[in-house]
DNA sequence: TTGTAAGCGTTATCAC
DNA sequence: GTGATAACGCTTACAA
């Protein structure tokens, strides 16, 4: 635990104000603020002296000063559930190469997916002035917070949302990807499928790909999907993870409600001595780079992150700019082909007389929650 | 694209100051301020008229306001190269995770690695007032902007960096965790190895690890490692990674600079018909969670990066409350056993004499770059 | 062409 | 207990 040396570094003056350039250059505050902004006359004479004192003195505005004046902070609000979730943090950064440039800065605050800090961390947003807000919360419709923006008129865009409440939103079409989904199952003569969530009451993603997926399979006449929810150590546990596989073993198929998920039931599927997709198809969502580099690569609805994170931005820009809210078209999903789907093997397709299946390699508890 | 009905919300009012409160409430403002801030003496009385008329007005303190009377803006100015690279996202994570409940919100900025956007960011940073700086960039200890914020008196703490110009900095010892590396490819036999990169220029950390690497296969007497320094399209196009290590068949070990690395490279050893880890060993450095979930689990020095996050933020917290600059000890890292490492193949340990390789699946060009 | 002064929303000082 | 008022750094009438 090494102490620095204490030395204080010399303080040439810890803030220059406008003030400061204005006195050194012999001049007024307002003739200096004309020259360093280009927004007035000013005799070439004193515009060079308040340039050199500018230079001399290492003067740069105060944005606060200019926000406080101005009442644009230029300043966007990002409320995410977590830099943690590779899928938000692209977003995030996609926000950035937008806004870099454009003068904004973005204020960032997550909420760990939770649907009260959620609102306090809008409400901070708001009492940092922020000029807009760009929000992927847990329920955008019900928010305290998100009603006070638009009370104050601060624009906001969503993000991953569906619409709703007549925000615009920067999503793709949830329902219609799980749909998509649910079609190959069913084309391929999966009937057992289930649906697999992390955090479903928290995340309208998450239900709205289930009500599609359900939607669909009723459709076509098959059995309604299983809906598991997983708890966090389960997601993280592939033996816990495979107690719960295993207590639903006429499954076909598995609709993993993004990659990672669908990432983790193969680890646990093979602990079961399951093969997938021979024993097991597994479907993810989102479509993180990694599953194409695995082994196996992953049958997944591929979407773009951070072209929802630009898309974000620029709703918001132009709302910024004084447009009408408009909402874009959902941003384009493609059904990515993986060798994790495959027909269902063959003993498997009668549906109501389920084969036994062998016995899996690992010795199980009985307290399995059932899905 | 629908535009939505034009509905003008209520506007109960755009802004409410302290002074629509005191108005209300029949007080003066610096009344109000005290009640609201219970900083200050207040009749029973006038606080409750004071704390209704806050209510009925819906007043929030503008942060804005607040900042340029006391000078801090309670805001901490991030820097990293992307949000992409769930490293870095995740460590953010780790700075909200500690930040919130201080009061501090994050203002964030990305470069790009980009050394010249890395500056202007911080330039900007600086510009809004934060109180302190957390970054991650091409070259803190020449950045001009990083100076400007010592000259400033802006607290400033690193991350992943290891220190430099007594910047207090949350990292790993990377040199420590190649050299670990390179003793546990020597203990197995390992001489032909390579250290894999993707932006070698512009991160100290890829330098660090090649460093350490280097400076123990010396010390054991190994050849040197050669260094291969990818292209960002050589990184994501597996076919073309092929092509680079079909160039250098005698390797037998591969240190990657990151996960993501190691597991293309495993896709373009798959693609050249190369098993891992019979025909090739394959290191990555991180420790991202999916690695462990593979179907071969990844071998590789396991980091925390959201920890590395909280470290930066503890640190900061603490020199923005004139605490003196403390470098605390590197967090630790440890090797994470895979199954992507093993001894080379028998015929391949004597190493002058290399054994030819069987043709690779893939047709090359020719036209390969020299690693 | 230039400078003075008001005002943005706060808090702190200081009389009352 | 209370309320003017100055100050924070800036921009912009407005007056000179």
């Amino acid at each position: 635990m090494e102490t620095f040396p204490y030395r204080r570094v010399e303080q040439v003056k810890a803030k220059v104000t406008i003030k400061d350039v204005a006195r050194r250059a012999g001049c007024g505050i307002a003739t200096a603020s004309r020259v360093l902004n280009n927004s007035g006359p000013a005799s070439a004479d004193v515009r060079s002296r308040v340039q050199k004192a500018a230079q001399d003195l290492g003067f740069s505005f105060s944005a606060l000063g200019r926000a406080l004046q101005s009442s644009r902070s230029m300043t966007v609000g990002c409320l995410v559930p977590s830099l943690a979730n590779p899928v938000f943090a692209e977003a995030v950064q996609g926000l950035q190469t937008v806004l870099a440039g454009t003068g904004y800065q973005l204020l960032i605050a997550s909420s760990n997916y939770d649907g009260a800090a959620d609102n306090d961390a809008i409400a901070t947003l708001i009492a940092k002035e922020v000029d807009g807000l760009i929000v992927t919360m847990v329920a955008p419709e019900h928010s305290a917070a998100l009603a006070l923006a638009r009370t104050r008129g601060i624009p906001v865009a969503l993000m991953f949302h569906d619409p709703v409440a007549g925000l615009p939103s920067a999503h793709v079409d949830n329902g219609a990807a799980a749909r998509e989904v649910a079609r190959r199952f069913g084309d391929l003569g999966h009937r057992r499928t289930a649906f697999l969530a992390l955090r479903f009451a928290s995340s309208d993603r998450s239900r709205n790909r289930y009500a599609g997926f359900l939607a669909e399979c009723r459709l076509r006449g098959l059995p309604d999907p299983v809906l598991i929810e997983l708890t966090e150590t389960e997601a993280n546990t592939p033996e816990r993870l495979a107690q719960t596989l295993a207590a639903l073993p006429d499954l076909t198929a598995i609709f993993a409600s993004n990659d990672f998920l669908a990432i983790a039931v193969q680890k646990a599927a093979r602990l079961l001595g399951w093969r997938v997709p021979r024993d097991l198809s597994v479907v993810g969502f989102d479509g993180i780079e990694i599953g194409r580099l695995l082994d196996v690569p992953l049958a997944t609805i591929e979407t773009e992150p951070a072209a929802m994170g630009r898309q974000a931005a620029l709703t918001l820009l132009d709302l910024l700019q004084g447009g009408a809210p408009v909402q874009l078209p959902p941003l384009p999903f493609t059904f990515r082909a993986g060798a994790t789907l495959a027909p269902p093997r063959a003993d498997r397709r009668d549906d109501d007389r389920v084969a036994p299946r062998p016995p899996s390699v690992l010795s199980l508890k009985t307290d399995l929650k059932q899905g």
